[in-house]
DNA sequence: ATGGTTGCTTTGCAA
């Protein structure tokens, strides 16, 4: 079972890509950030022509999540629970049956938080603990979940080629990187950093100051694992091929392989 | 060096 994790940046802008990676990567389930999209306009039809269900949490022209899978799903929920004022589409969980029980796997896109001065700080500190709070009580179930996407948050300083750079930013802030080990501390398996260890590996690079040809990276694309996911972690890896593509995304899909099958 | 790039809500905003 492949389960990836890819924000687009613009579904409509990046849809010959997309079709493109679905064909040679060939994920069973696919969890997109940054739509950019209003439901209505997700290209599904070209999507589901390669054999997946799609399923969307659009907004109109930022935002959005969508997971695309080649299994069907047995619930779907859209939006993370404790502030029913939050109107950004950044969340949304699908269920899937295999041949070990039910399978979660999310799509998050966490906010940026930059300014950190402005309300989008706090806003940002506020969401991951909701997100905390969501996956303790998710834990508690003890079945295989996935919480993929773009986490806005470079947990260490090997996340960075430039960590003396993003100090201050807040995806690099201290308040950050703590609620990140809070979540880890939950239980959950940080899959990429469990394969590849503190080896300076990147998922985006910076549309500006020929960020990608100088290997100016960071690690912001996470999928977390619980304990019953973790225990059938089979490979993670980097589709970076994809930045030098054309029209690219800022960032690149990371796939990972489990040792499930679908039932 | 107060810049640089991209996509959408487009001549501003968010990333």
């Amino acid at each position: 079972m492949k389960i990836a994790t890819w924000n687009i940046n613009g579904v409509k802008a990046r849809i010959d890509n997309l079709l493109h990676w679905l064909g040679e990567a060939s994920p069973d389930i696919a969890c997109l950030q940054e739509i950019k999209s209003v439901d209505e306009q997700f290209p599904r039809e070209a999507v589901e022509a390669l054999g997946y269900h799609v399923e969307t949490h659009g907004q109109k022209g930022f935002n959005g999540v969508a997971l695309l899978s080649k299994l069907r799903f047995d619930e779907v929920n859209r939006g993370l629970p404790g502030d029913d004022g939050d109107e950004q589409a950044r969340f949304i969980e699908g269920v899937f049956s295999t041949n070990r029980g039910a399978l979660r796997v999310v799509s998050l896109y966490l906010p940026n938080g930059n300014p950190v001065d402005s309300e989008k700080f706090p806003y940002k500190l506020g969401w991951m603990k909701r997100l905390e709070l969501w996956s303790a009580a998710r834990l508690k179930l003890e079945e295989p979940l996935v919480l993929a996407g773009d986490y806005n948050v470079i947990p260490e300083p090997e996340d960075a080629r430039h960590p003396e750079a993003w100090v201050g930013d807040a995806l690099f802030r201290p308040e950050s990187r703590q609620a990140f080990r809070r979540l880890k501390g939950l239980g959950l398996t940080d899959a990429l950093r469990a394969v590849n260890g503190d080896d300076g590996v990147y998922t985006f690079w910076d549309y500006q100051g020929g960020a990608w040809q100088k290997n100016n990276g960071i690690r912001i694309d996470h999928l977390m694992l619980s304990p019953e996911a973790a225990d059938h972690l089979v490979s993670v890896a980097v589709d970076k091929h994809t930045r030098a593509w054309e029209k690219p995304s800022d960032h690149v899909p990371v796939v990972l392989e489990l040792d499930l099958e679908q039932s």
